[in-house]
DNA sequence: AAAAAGAGAATGATCATTCACTCTTTGCGC
DNA sequence: GCGCAAAGAGTGAATGATCATTCTCTTTTT
């Protein structure tokens, strides 16, 4: 099942218009789908549940999707390029503790769209079996290190800074650490929070 | 389903020899669900191939064990068991780094026995669906801060602390940290992580 | 009217759990 | 020690539910 061949749900060109519909309908099931993964897990949540959330028939999936795991491995990419966003957002290190900070909790139980911190645990673990999701995210975290990488690179320009490979995989550890810690203790007293992450940050940043 | 009064499976107050017997099976059956649970997850994993791992017939596990989900109970409280021995057995600084860089990758794919980062993932993203799992990891997260803190202190002893809380909190993170990038990233270069453990952790525990 | 979009019941597989049954051990009067 | 009944351990097929996927039919769009 994972390891067939590479197809597109709809292959036909067609006009502009319906492309769209395509578009649209391919974003509804994911929102849909995403919600149902977060709450009950990738395996846990059924075609039917999704489709009752998309406000559809399980039919109609099937016209814009080849099969669930087809609309699991598109939640992935869509949570990586969520990550990677979030991390290509920083640019000084004072805004970096902060911004982690309120990132912390907004995003925690699904109430908001974009990244969840339970599909990216399951999605790792998942990793570890679905050879397709492991390529997935594999590629992805080698550019996410890089990207960490130059952006320590660019931060002290100018100075000599030995280490940027080790210490943006320390950063890169610590991301994942919160993520973690946003599953389990999500309501965290946040000036712990910021404490902890204004004292850590200058450290791998600055010297 | 989950929110049943405890029960215990086998009630009955028997002799040793029989008691020695139920651990033993019950036993048995938790190590075949752990491997089976670490190859296809939680869910994806079928009593029928906990049964024939176990080299039993599914039947018989109803003797031991009410449910499925009694099942992932007891392997997520043995596997926090792990995680805090694996913590416990921190004593000076020098030996964290190593230890860690020595501990990341051989008990990656379920191999050996014991701590399982795949599962640790999957049982906190679990955490956040599952009522009975979220109360379990979180009275087990608070002590092994609190774990850290002290372990911290005794570190420091007679030196002035500021903060060991916020500290512990950092250390937490990156141990969690670690784990995922475990079952991302399992064969990571030694050279690598034993430099950036080596870089961070004198920070977090000497000052 | 032809084509595409949609609905929703039917299909076949899978799975957790149970049940009726067999084999094994154990306690016990002799 | 010895035979024997009863309890415990174990089996594996049956059950009922659930689920992904498909198929046939209807509605909407072009």
């Amino acid at each position: 099942m994972q390891q067939t061949t590479e197809q597109e749900a709809i292959t036909r060109p067609v006009s502009g218009k319906a492309q769209i519909r395509v578009q649209t309908q391919r974003e509804r099931i994911l929102s849909a789908a995403q919600k149902c993964f977060i709450e009950d897990g990738f395996h846990a949540a059924s075609m039917a549940s999704i489709a009752a959330t998309a406000a559809m028939s399980p039919g109609l999936i099937y016209r814009y999707f080849n099969s669930k795991n087809e609309i699991i491995i598109a939640i992935i990419e869509r949570q990586l390029i969520c990550l990677r966003t979030e991390i290509a957002m920083l640019d000084d290190t004072v805004n970096l503790a902060e911004r982690l900070t309120t990132r912390y909790g907004n995003c925690g139980t699904g109430l908001t769209p974009g990244l969840s911190p339970a599909l990216v645990l399951e999605m790792s673990a998942e990793a570890t079996r679905d050879p397709d999701i492991a390529a997935a995210v594999a590629a992805f975290d080698s550019t996410l290190r890089t990207d960490i990488s130059s952006w320590l690179d660019r931060l002290n320009r100018g100075k000599i800074t030995t280490n940027t490979d080790s210490r943006a995989f320390i950063l890169q550890c610590l991301i994942d650490g919160l993520k973690v810690r946003q599953t389990r203790e999500p309501h965290i007293d946040r000036g712990l929070l910021r404490t902890a992450l204004n004292e850590i940050l200058p450290l791998l940043t600055r010297p």
